[in-house]
DNA sequence: CCCTTAATGCGAATTTCTTCGCTTAAAGAT
DNA sequence: ATCTTTAAGCGAAGAAATTCGCATTAAGGG
């Protein structure tokens, strides 16, 4: 399935395709998933869930950087598409939320062990949107995947926008 | 086509169902069109091309905002599943490309009319990264498209990240 | 008005995908 | 070792999908 991923347009690819390729019986492929999309889901399911944890570099820029690579890898690898495509087509269960879920509780403790070491984190949503959004936004309609110092950029950016003290604010004065 | 967009799950979609559901035989379909996805890409870039100007408010943020409001609710339609798949599936021409590069060029007048009036304006990729990209992300990761405020605060976050003078080189020399 | 061209309707032929019944192989339990 | 259970192989039947040849209609040019 990976090797035809590279080879072929989403178009043409079939199940009698995927059987020839890795020469199991098509009726086999039918019982196990029953369809492509199925088909999709289950290796990308796994492949996250087999997912590596969240870097510990010991500084707040080491970690975000390691992690925004990490998935600039991914992302450009033939599973950036899967991703995307599982996402969409959405026959997935709720195997696919409980992943984003898990991920964003693992991302969180990246965050807050920074924030115990006396560094200002952003928020996982400003993560998410600032450093990964623009990575699957490459692919999908740049189709060209992003390199590693790209990566470390939009790290910087993020770093950029959350820079300073709480009570030190350019605008707003707390009280 | 828009209405089984609507209604049918990306899987079940074919062109018989189209054929059916628009009155049209079948072969009519297949000889203007051939495929699903040529299909598809047709609608996309005609509405595509069909697309409204870029606004013209006066001021850089107005413009930015009213343009990131009106990508968010295009992509919150069911077009925007369409642009994400027709980008990805590929099975576009240059029309695509095209498109996009013509986009470009538009919002590169915006921008440039900002910093005629003596704003300075972020760049067009930093646009894209900061402001457009999140929507697409939500879209397609959250499944719940972002409305207007969002929208605005992504404007504001891109206008935050590019406040000070051309001259100086990123890396700030404090002394 | 007639003629030409291009597009659609129509149904059947063809190809491809999906399911079915059955046989065979592998793994674990007794 | 034998039995049981489960999954895979296999080819054919069934149900799509795509393509084909031909008749019909609509529009524009002479």
């Amino acid at each position: 399935m990976l090797d035809l991923l590279k080879e072929e347009a989403w178009d043409n690819l079939s199940i009698p395709l995927v059987a020839e390729r890795s020469g199991v019986h098509q009726a086999t492929i039918y019982r196990r998933w029953g369809s492509l999309s199925a088909l999709v889901d289950d290796i990308v399911t796994g492949r996250l869930t087999a997912g590596s944890p969240v870097p510990d570099t010991g500084t707040l820029r080491g970690d975000l950087e390691a992690y925004a690579v990490k998935v600039a890898e991914d992302v450009a690898s033939p599973m950036g598409m899967l991703y995307v495509r599982a996402a969409m087509v959405g026959s997935k269960g709720p195997e696919g939320e409980t992943y984003l879920l898990q991920r964003a509780v693992q991302l969180n403790a990246m965050l807050e062990r920074a924030a115990a070491r006396g560094e200002r984190p952003p928020d996982l949503l400003e993560l998410m949107e600032v450093v990964i959004a623009p990575l699957y936004y490459h692919l999908i309609f740049f189709n060209r995947p992003v390199g590693a110092e790209h990566a470390r950029m939009l790290v910087d950016r993020l770093l950029r926008l959350a820079p300073s003290p709480p009570a030190s604010g350019p605008a707003a004065p707390e009280s």
